[in-house]
RNA sequence: GUAGUUGUAGCUCAGUUGGUUAGAGCGCCUGGUUGUGGUCCAGGAGGUCGCCGGUUCGAUUCCGGUCUUCUACCCCA
């Protein structure tokens, strides 16, 4: 039989999840920095707590598990009958596997409710899964780094998430642009559009402006049944680029002017420090998910940076009202961010943005010429390693050419000969495999050599 | 979910208007070189031509189905 990964899936090499953990180190380590705390949850949840989260595009791409034990016996035997998918789902299914960890927070804030201190800040850096198509930076099960706080409604959070995104993607060396923008103010256009009815289908058409251009989107909006006054007006307002001139645009709608006013009270707190990164509003920002109610973020690759880079977004997340009022607990706001690792990999592998020490974690390998000089080796190695240093002894003493040829595949930076003159003098034949520059030196110099040289544990 | 695309050696890819032993480069193994890898030279191993079925005297090649890859739509990280 052909070994395969289910569709969508894929294994990593060393080198890769080296580099992986090194995305996922300068992230926790930012996190951590900011006072948030660790939490995990299950892969699966209950169906129940899933589905409707989403949105209807959202439940088609829920990965569900069958359930266990004679499934078909329990089945609703009328929907089986009819082949309705969806009606035999229930009675077949109630398990899924997680679509992003946001929803699984929230239920989790609820549960344990009395259990943490609001405002709770949390993270987490968890895999989820979607059943999607697989596409370039598209895959079916990938990583989310997502931090959250719950239980205060301060705009302080919103600034201080974007500072967190603005850090950790100076500390990639990975140059973005975070856009922002705000539910409210999206539904103020829809409101001072007079297609308030509408909003969800013009803030689906206006999210396509940078792809489609505005002939598109306002095609979009036609078939959408939105009328030719309301997009004309619609139009004139995604040209605004300032507050200040949206503020005018909105004296008839109370909820454009409050989610300009949240815009401008993040701003006082975040324009307290300059950002590495570019920090833009934009207007035609919308974002999918709907439980979304205020600030909205949503990070990309810098197009001026990386002309030639094609790749979605790499963050997004924004303020939620009410996502925990679903399980029964009102009142309790949240915002978060979340970090697309897989896609941040995508863009510095394509990029050539890892740094160069991120390939191979040994430090050293030990080549020993015979038998006896394998047991002398062997303690050397004892010696290096207490001393921290990530060490290793090719398992036999065999041909050179080919220890050698082990050394070179496994990258390492040097390697210690050890024959019966190393023996007998104390002093191991050091080669640097770079350069192939060899010197005679005792363990302990050696120790020192390597104290912190490409010193790497991810 | 809709439409298209891809699959041949470990990797990247040729090729076959249906016909006997399916090729290249790189990589791998052995030797040249008994304590020195990356270079060079010589030799060698490695293939159910994605899978299942159909047409045919004969299918890697044609047809159907299926899985997979990549892409557009949708949606998204």
């Amino acid at each position: 039989m052909k070994p395969s990964v289910p569709k969508g899936t894929r294994d990593f090499l060393p080198a890769e999840v080296i580099k992986r953990n090194f995305i996922f180190k300068t992230i926790r380590e930012t996190f951590v920095k900011y006072g948030y705390q660790p939490i995990e949850t299950p892969v699966m949840e209950n169906l129940s707590t899933l589905t409707g989260k989403y949105g209807e595009e959202g439940d088609r791409l829920l990965f569900k598990v069958l359930n266990n034990g004679d499934f078909l016996s329990k089945a609703n035997e009328k929907a089986l009958a009819e082949k309705d998918s969806n009606g035999v789902l229930a009675s077949i299914s109630k398990r899924g596997l997680r679509y992003d960890l946001t929803v699984p927070f929230a239920r989790f804030v609820v549960m344990h409710q009395n259990d943490i201190a609001f405002p709770f800040k949390r993270y987490a850096i968890q895999p989820v899964w979607r059943a999607d198509r697989p596409q370039k930076g598209r895959y079916q099960e990938f990583y989310q780094c997502d931090v959250d706080v719950v239980g205060s409604e301060s705009l302080m959070y919103e600034a201080e998430l974007v500072q967190i995104y603005d850090e950790v993607f100076a500390k990639l060396n990975l140059k973005s642009v975070i856009k922002i923008n705000n539910r409210k103010v999206l539904y103020g256009m829809a409101e001072a559009a007079g297609v308030a009815d509408k909003f969800v289908e013009m803030t689906t058409a206006i999210d396509k402006l940078d792809k489609v251009g505005i002939e598109g989107v306002r095609k979009e909006m036609r078939e959408r049944d939105i009328d030719d006054a309301a997009i004309s007006k619609i139009e004139k307002m995604l040209e605004i680029t300032g507050l200040a001139e949206l503020k005018a645009a909105f004296t008839e709608t109370e909820t454009g002017r409050k989610g300009i006013a949240e815009l401008e009270e993040f701003h006082a707190y975040f324009d307290t420090k300059q950002p590495t990164n570019k920090v833009v509003f934009d207007i035609t920002l919308a974002r999918g998910l709907n439980y979304y109610t205020g600030c909205i973020f949503e990070v990309a690759a810098d197009k001026e940076a990386y002309p030639d880079l094609v790749m979605g977004s790499i963050g997004g997340g924004g303020r939620y009202d009410d996502l925990t009022g679903i399980f029964g607990m009102k009142g309790v706001s949240g915002v978060g961010v979340s970090f697309g690792a897989a896609r941040i990999f995508d863009v510095m592998e394509e990029m050539n943005l890892f740094p160069a020490e991120t390939g191979e974690t040994l430090q050293i390998l030990l080549i020993a010429l015979d038998d006896e000089a394998h047991k002398y080796a062997f303690r050397q190695l004892n010696a290096l390693r207490a001393a921290g240093i990530n060490a290793d002894l090719y398992p036999e003493a065999a041909k050179m050419k080919k220890m050698m040829k082990y050394a070179n595949a496994r990258n390492v930076p040097f390697t210690a000969i050890i024959g019966s003159e190393e023996m007998k003098t104390g002093k191991l034949a050091f080669k640097n495999m770079e350069t192939g520059e060899q010197e005679k030196l005792g363990t302990g110099e050696i120790m020192e050599r390597l104290k912190g040289y490409r010193k790497s544990n991810l």
